[in-house]
DNA sequence: CTTGCACCTCACGTTACGGTAGGGTTTAGA
DNA sequence: TCTAAACCCTACCGTAACGTGAGGTGCAAG
């Protein structure tokens, strides 16, 4: 059983990554395809394949490409000391970021009484604000991001399928006249407030909006919440 | 009492910016000085300096110079407006740094018991870690880490050893279609849910979250918890 | 045989500057 | 007043991790 190996496109497809990256790795010799066609397109096989997993595992860390390649090809620190590395790292930015809270807060609170600020007080604050960038890689920053974004959308699918489940049911029970003070109905609806307590993230003004649909829609309900 | 305007060496020994970062703000239209001499050296008052103090704010959120420019001239962002965004936004970042810290730590942590991991073996820890965390909220997994210390190292140790031992034969037994009902499935998924109510605490909300991997995971297995 | 898609190799664009070259300006001290 | 150090100017190239064509080749189907 052997397995035929994969053209870029095929890899690309398979794998999310984008065919101009999987072009870079192999120009940056990160990642060269063990065979090519005589015709020169390049060919994935398995060992390829379970590189690339372990270079997308080590970006997810928010290492560089340049140390990933460092790391794979074995010539360079061991995992413990770039993890420690990573860890020292980050440790004294969110040190330095607690310090900028606590001066962004004073900084609101003389805007706040209208005070002019002195020049000194502005630079030192532009100059703490510039300790803490400095120790911000763009990569970090790139994966944080991503990070954010991605996590948005995956709790969205999930409250999205939630309350596609629960709404049919609610309709059902309402429409066939249940006991709004029964248990299921009760469990029901505390589903329901949760689902839109999270999809409302608290803003008081989408829960009264919310809060008006209960009211025209279901107004025994809503006493029971 | 007038205050002298600065030339651009000063007012980056001042703030802490590089004199080609504030060349670069004027090249671009970001930030020109108010005024020039006769021989067009850079002069920047009390306004440049505060509107810098804007800049690196908006800057520190992420938020591109092309777009801070049209944010600060599109006369909306009053000061307190953007402080306040930054302030958020600073959090938010503190919180995903947390979780970056926290991953460091428990893969530093495997790296130390476990013997001497091999790259591949690494890479699956970090998959692995990534999976898991897409069902869990960031504060669930404080909860978690915060009983990872009250129950101690050593019995995590074993608890996180069980759990290897547990979970590839549950994988095998999935992807062996093996009989859900049968007492060696039934076994193995009560010794699962133990491990998981000592990981979670008791805490109803996490045990959602692990139920809902189950869901997605492993249809079959759940029913039978 | 041609159509169309996937592939190839350059090679320049992107962001937010860093660095340096080559040359003018300012200012403190002799 | 002259000079040398320190400062300033513009202008251009370099960086990471690719994106985005341009212009040409390979290959299976109709």
């Amino acid at each position: 059983m052997k397995e035929p190996p994969w053209k870029v496109g095929e890899l690309a497809r398979n794998t999310g990554m984008s065919v101009r990256a999987l072009h870079h790795y192999d120009e940056i010799g990160l990642l060269r395809p063990s065979l090519r066609t005589a015709a020169g397109h390049r060919l994935y096989d398995r060992t390829d394949i379970e590189r690339l997993q372990q270079i997308h595992s080590l970006r997810l860390m928010g290492i560089s490409l340049d140390e990933t390649k460092r790391l794979l090809d074995g010539a360079a620190a061991s995992p413990r000391q770039v993890i420690d590395l990573h860890l020292a790292r980050l440790r004294e930015q969110m040190a330095m970021q607690k310090q900028l809270v606590r001066r962004l807060k004073a900084l609101a609170d003389h805007l706040d009484t209208a005070k002019p600020l002195s020049l000194e007080e502005l630079c030192k604050t532009i100059e703490e604000m510039m300790r803490v960038e400095k120790y911000f890689t763009p990569e970090q920053l790139e994966v944080m991001e991503q990070r954010r974004i991605s996590v948005g959308e995956e709790r969205m699918h999930v409250v999205r399928d939630d309350w596609n489940e629960i709404i049919p049911k609610v309709r059902a029970a309402m429409e066939n006249g249940a006991d709004p003070t029964s248990p299921e109905v009760l469990a029901l609806a505390r589903r329901w407030k949760a689902l839109v307590d999270e999809f409302t993230g608290g803003d008081p003004a989408i829960a009264n909006a919310v809060k008006t649909m209960y009211n025209n829609d279901g107004p025994a309900l809503q006493e029971k919440l």
